[in-house]
DNA sequence: CGAGTAATAATTATCGATAATCGAAAAGAT
DNA sequence: ATCTTTTCGATTATCGATAATTATTACTCG
């Protein structure tokens, strides 16, 4: 792998520094990000972060208010839901829209089972959740549309909350048990059982989630 | 209606500025915007503009290099018809969802069916592709899912651009047809039937589409 | 004591100027 | 003549400072 030069603007430092902070938790939910603050720490001035939370902003990661400031976003109750809704949307969709099931497609869904599975007997939520997204990622990306899977990535931070609440409380091997199926239909080729099988899936999660109250 | 005083920032006054630009023609695709200049025009600094042209990149309407400028985008072939194949994923699964039928939707998809069908009879591609277009987000909206609907809406240059030239060579009356059997199977509550349907719109299109070469 | 109002502090929004970068044209080398 | 290098103009990226706005606190008057 070539190492070239790194050219990155400030703005697209501060955006990763940021997007790290939140994965690390030490930006939490709720929590105000001042553009002079971060500046300050940053050695930069106002601007670069200015641009950066603006980005966060179309990103859906941070909520922004004119004249008051930026914080990151907390997602309520619905918004999580509508987000999943959309995502079983595409999915379903991406399966009918795969032209000739690949071998490639199913190498890399059985890769990522096997890392489920691994997960599951660890009782790794953090794992786990990072296969299952490579998992249904791939399947998207498998109908060749760039549009399909820049809309799928979208989503990414409401499903994020979604899967790891429902992971806390669902045993991961019930998750894990909804997958193999689906892999098994793209392997014999039937898209239209690959669909049915992921609605099911889908169903299935959306009822757990409707019982964490 | 209440005129509250307007107090918009400069930010957002540019944008509208620059997006009716864009629907003027005054702003044509390949189009460079050049932040100073824009600035120097409207009498202010270059910050505002900036943050505009940058709002603008993340709504599509314009593409971004860094350190070179922005430009009005152009889109290509597979761009658009991987848009419209997103669309279609939205617009079916938005069907299943709507929990029960409201006569609110069809009294909206009525509406915009006699608008489309008068815009026929003048033969005036615009106003068919605005009804049209509110025609399919009534159906959307209906599914409450504000998410799904933000989605949707991510989609309208793209779907504007294959509508314009579908339409220029597609007699009018031929995809107002496409419509009313949607509007009726919605009437009888028959949301299989209206999806079945949505289904089949897209595929004719789709064929025409193809055959613009 | 409490409601409304003025002063204040904190923060974003905007500005004008400068530095960094890119693309094209000019100059030089082979 | 062609290719490479250098220079230059144009434009974006970043900076530091100021204006505008909001939220908070302190204050006045009933």
């Amino acid at each position: 792998m070539k190492k070239v030069v790194v050219r990155q603007s400030l703005k697209d430092q501060v955006k990763s520094i940021l997007i790290d902070r939140m994965i690390e938790g030490e930006l939490a939910p709720g929590d105000r990000i001042k553009e002079l603050q971060v500046a300050k720490e940053l050695g930069t001035s106002q601007a670069p972060v200015r641009e950066a939370i603006r980005c966060l902003e179309t990103l859906g990661y941070v909520e922004h208010i004119p004249h008051v400031g930026a914080m990151v976003k907390t997602f309520n109750r619905s918004e999580i839901e509508e987000a999943y809704q959309v995502r079983e949307a595409l999915e379903l969709h991406s399966t009918a829209l795969i032209p000739k099931v690949q071998n490639e497609l199913v190498k890399e869904l059985d890769e990522q089972l096997a890392l489920m599975h691994s997960a599951t007997k660890e009782n790794n939520i953090r794992l786990f959740t990072q296969a299952d997204n490579e998992f249904h990622r791939a399947i998207v990306a498998s109908c060749q549309n760039e549009t399909m899977l820049a809309t799928w990535e979208s989503l990414k931070m409401q499903v994020q909350v979604i899967a790891t609440l429902v992971k806390a409380s669902m045993p991961l091997d019930k998750i894990y048990l909804l997958h193999p199926p689906i892999v098994d239909a793209f392997k014999t080729k039937s898209k239209e059982r690959a669909s049915l099988l992921l609605k099911g899936h889908y169903t299935i999660l959306s009822s757990y989630w409707e019982n964490l109250k």
